[in-house]
DNA sequence: TTGTTGGTTCAAAACTTTTTGAAACTTCAT
DNA sequence: ATGAAGTTTCAAAAAGTTTTGAACCAACAA
């Protein structure tokens, strides 16, 4: 396979995967853009590769930076801005993993907090309670999983706990 | 809290958190509302209870049942259909974690490994063909974690784990 | 066989999200 | 102070997704 063919594949999956995953199909294919790229990219260049249009190239490149998965590089000399992507998957995974927490983990944690406190005596009340009260137990335990792996390191994913899952 | 208030509350937030988790809102607010119905609901009940249309509730269900998140239940003597919610939130996440293996996961795996054969003596190639492998490595990883997930039994997973990891 | 109840399908409409592109802004060199 | 090179913003347009509703199909009772 031609590396260009290569490239084109890669980034057109990686979009893909990105669509279903609270990230955009443009955010996904700037990130993949980076991540292949042995150089950093300026704004131009992206909008360039991808054919896509300033604003559309600007606003994803912010959010990735914001999401933590693409570093801004500025040179001595020169106005523009480059950009380089996080390279190591393990931190790019935890950062996705801060990130939807915050988004989706924790509104609902509030919101299963308020709903608990329904009071009324029917059989429907009962149940609702009842169903409430398991999702909270699992929301928490998948709050702190989710903490513990975000502090955690990658050789202890990769090593201990793979093996120990076998 | 007032029960109906709490209801809406949870089937709202349920349908919010689906959205980006794979699964529509609609979807998620059908499988919301079985989870706290102490009896199977028709599909009468859903259009009615949510305010949607019968092919919306129609198509709905059907992606539940396909997703292995809500049964049918047929009742002797009745030509209706009614629906029950799996209502253990483990076995939920493992079937949510099965969809979207198969289709974000595998696919994923299935590009890596093609465009991995790319030829070429260039720097760009060089670096392209570094990044796919480490990125293939890691996917394998979580391919076989989520396997194993999956098989593991929710005891194993709110028991043992969660100490280990504190 | 006909009417009634319920399930399924799908094209068009409504809604949501993303993208564009032009204007406004910023920084810096002259 | 002006212009060049770059960045940011945002309203409108395009694209994508979901929902509707009416037509159709199936099962059954009268």
């Amino acid at each position: 396979m031609k590396l260009k063919e290569g490239k084109d594949k890669f980034i057109q999956s990686w979009g893909a995967l990105g669509s279903s995953w609270g990230i955009n199909r443009t955010m996904a294919q700037i990130h993949a853009l980076l991540l292949i790229s042995p150089e950093a990219l300026s704004a131009e260049d992206i909008m360039e590769e991808l054919q896509i249009s300033r604003g559309n190239a600007n606003m994803n490149i912010r959010a990735l930076i914001d999401w933590g998965l693409v570093y801004k590089e500025l040179r001595a000399g020169e106005r523009r801005e480059f950009f380089v992507a996080e390279k190591d998957m393990w931190t790019v995974v935890k950062h996705i993993i801060i990130q939807r927490k915050k988004k989706e983990l924790e509104p609902m944690l509030k919101v299963l907090d308020e709903i608990s406190s329904v009071e009324d005596n029917s059989k429907e009340a009962e149940e609702f309670v009842h169903i409430i009260r398991e999702i909270k137990l699992f929301s928490n335990k998948a709050d702190s999983t989710l903490d513990s792996l975000v502090k955690a390191d990658s050789n202890w994913f990769v090593g201990t706990f793979m093996k120990m899952i076998k």
